[in-house]
DNA sequence: CGTGTTTGACCCGCGC
DNA sequence: GCGCGGGTCAAACACG
């Protein structure tokens, strides 16, 4: 973790180039339903494991709110419980045509003022927002740990 | 009417 | 082999 920080702190919203690399494959993330729907084998949900290529990224922010806006669109897809945290995990997915980035909002079980944000995956689409908002969270933003 | 949010059920990996 | 914990989807509802 010391050979990371090249100059930049990475943040997946940070590359706001537009890099047309459009060389995603993997688009068949389970949406594809069973023809055959008989009560025994309904869910024929193949969890293949991708080649980890997803970058993970989280922060701590001071918040009140878990909702952080940051320029994309993101909809909530889950929320569930950690043991190790009192406070419900919120799971939150970035809807965009072949962006399929995922977010994890954790609050801290002693500091409920805290916020862990964690993004899964990085973005192949421009911001639609102004990056202004998102500067502001940058400033107070702290990195937890980054892949 | 479309989108996004909500809640429960279901599934999978791991530990024991 | 089963239980626990964590993660995801899907239907329904609420809201613009």
């Amino acid at each position: 973790m010391e050979g990371y920080n090249d100059g930049s702190l990475y943040a997946p919203f940070l590359s706001l180039k537009p890099h047309q690399s459009l060389s995603k494959s993997e688009l068949e993330q389970g949406r594809e339903e069973a023809s055959k729907v008989s009560e025994g084998s309904s869910r024929s949900r193949d969890l293949k494991k991708k080649k980890g290529k997803k970058q993970k990224f989280a922060f701590q922010t001071r918040s009140q709110v878990d909702i952080l806006d940051d320029g994309y669109r993101w909809r909530k897809y889950g929320q569930k419980a950690v043991k190790n945290n009192k406070f419900p995990r919120s799971y939150y997915r970035c809807t965009y045509g072949g962006c399929n980035v995922k977010k994890q909002v954790q609050r801290l079980t002693s500091d409920q003022e805290v916020v862990v944000t964690t993004y899964e995956g990085v973005h192949s689409h421009p911001i639609e927002k102004s990056t202004e908002n998102f500067e502001h969270i940058l400033t107070q933003m702290q990195i937890y740990s980054s892949f």
